[in-house]
DNA sequence: GCGACGATGGGCT
DNA sequence: GCCCATCGTCGCA
């Protein structure tokens, strides 16, 4: 595994670990776009996985179909889709090659970059800027055009970097998010990762 | 074809 | 806290 230092891309070997650990270690990682030739990057807080057709929750639960199948392929790359008619996903496919699992990223602190978001979220407060699924993809700029995108790779323009270390008693572990209507016990499963003291990032 | 619904967010009460 | 915009995807006819 990369050490803190390593300013490079995390590699494949980082997302075909077991989803639940990629969704943990995601945390306090750095989430980078490039955006008209800059640099934009945050610090992920939080996360939530979705593993395998078995997963009520997950879009895999239907099978291989044209929109599931970039979660049946290599991990590391990105799986972003759509949804209530216009907010856009991102997540990051996981786990060994023909098994469907992906971590959704739902929330990033940006850090450098500050000008490309407030462009893009114009009358946002920046504390809102990026704390919620469908807004740092607008933050980020990310839309159906980065599906399948390979994020282990600087060349696509978006990647994740190792970050800061966060530790265990500053995360709180959780039910998912909005699963009004899946069934048990699919929706209860802790399966949410969220970093509980922003302010302790500023520390680090 | 077609209908139901969704891994949400923002505005208004 | 409630409401609803808005449309892709899936499942079933």
């Amino acid at each position: 595994m990369s050490p803190v230092c390593d300013v490079e891309p995390l590699p494949p070997d980082f997302y075909e670990q077991p989803t639940l650990t990629v969704a943990r270690q995601l945390l306090g990682a750095r989430l980078v776009r490039i955006l008209d030739g800059k640099r934009l990057d945050g610090i992920i807080t939080e996360t939530e996985a979705y593993i395998g057709e078995d997963d009520l929750a997950c879009h895999a639960r239907a099978g291989r179909t044209p929109r599931t199948r970039v979660m049946y392929g290599p991990p590391g790359r990105a799986y972003v889709y759509f949804t209530y008619g216009m907010h856009w996903m991102l997540n990051a496919v996981t786990g060994a090659e023909g098994f469907p699992a992906a971590v959704l990223i739902r929330a990033v602190k940006v850090v450098s970059g500050r000008e490309l978001v407030a462009v893009r979220r114009p009358n946002v407060k920046c504390a809102a800027w990026a704390d919620g699924p469908a807004k740092l993809t607008r933050a980020f700029g990310i839309d159906g055009t980065q599906n399948e995108l390979d994020l282990t790779d600087s060349a696509s323009g978006l990647w994740i970097e190792s970050g800061l270390v966060i530790s265990d008693a500053n995360v709180t572990i959780g039910p998912r998010v909005g699963l009004y209507s899946v069934p048990e016990p699919s929706k209860s499963l802790p399966w949410r990762f969220l970093v509980t003291e922003l302010t302790k990032l500023e520390e680090q």
